[in-house]
This record gives C-alpha cells, sequence and structure tokens, in this order.
DNA sequence: AAGGTGACCGGCC
DNA sequence: TGGCCGGCCACCT
C-alpha cells in the first residue's frame, strides 16, 4: 500500500492537539496544495473510518464547524470540542483564532 | 477514459 | 461576518 493523499492528511489530522483546531487550508497549505484545501474536506470524509483521526478539531477558515453534518447525530461535533474546552457558539468555534494551531511537523 | 463531486479558500461588495 | 463566484485537484463511477 503506498501513501495516499488521504493517508497525509490524516496524519496531520492527528497531529493537533487536544483542546486546540486547524482548518482545512493549513493542512492542505503543509501538503503544498494551499489551493486544493476541497480534497482536504474529502480527505477527512475518508477518515471517518478511522479511529485515531480527530476531525472534529477540523473546522473551516472561520471556525464553522462545516462538517458537522458528517458526524453522527447534529451535535456530536460540537459535543467533542466542548469536551475539549472549546466553546461552540451557534456552530462556529469561540476565539478561534486563538485557538488555531497549525504547527504540523 | 472522461466527467462529476466536494467537511474549501480568497477576492469582492 | 455574510453572500456570491471562480478556481482547484484527487477520488469515484
Amino acid at each position: 500500500m503506498e501513501k495516499s493523499f488521504f493517508d497525509s492528511v490524516h496524519d496531520l489530522a492527528r497531529q493537533i492537539p487536544y483542546g486546540r483546531v486547524s482548518t482545512y487550508g493549513a493542512i492542505a497549505k503543509h501538503l503544498g496544495m494551499a489551493r486544493s484545501a476541497r480534497m482536504v474536506g474529502w480527505a477527512m470524509n475518508a477518515s471517518h473510518n478511522l479511529e485515531d483521526v480527530p476531525a472534529h478539531r477540523v473546522v473551516n477558515r472561520v471556525g464553522l464547524l462545516s462538517g458537522k453534518h458528517h458526524f453522527e447525530g447534529t451535535n456530536l461535533m460540537q459535543q467533542l470540542l466542548e469536551n475539549e474546552g472549546i466553546k461552540i457558539k451557534n456552530n462556529q468555534v469561540v476565539d478561534f483564532e486563538q485557538l488555531f494551531w497549525e504547527e504540523f511537523q
């Protein structure tokens, strides 16, 4: 099995620390494809099968939980984030810029 | 093999 | 921030 684009995205997603969030664009940028953030979203969809990919810590550029509809129920993503101490208001991360993290290794 | 699709982003108003 | 639009690119059928 060669390492696919999806795997790379999953690796980066796993690096997001507890209590912090990142964006699709940040991940895409780190992969050298800043304009292909859409593919990152697609990759996250595939990550749904995996258990060690914190997809709930990945939001869009304005801190909106754009992927919540892909989680079970309607507020699982929000619950997971609040469980990490992240405040959610109207489907978006409060103090997003402060919690934003992109120090990928 | 070609076309459709998408958990997005940046620019503009 | 919000709405609209064009671009982008790997994956699936």
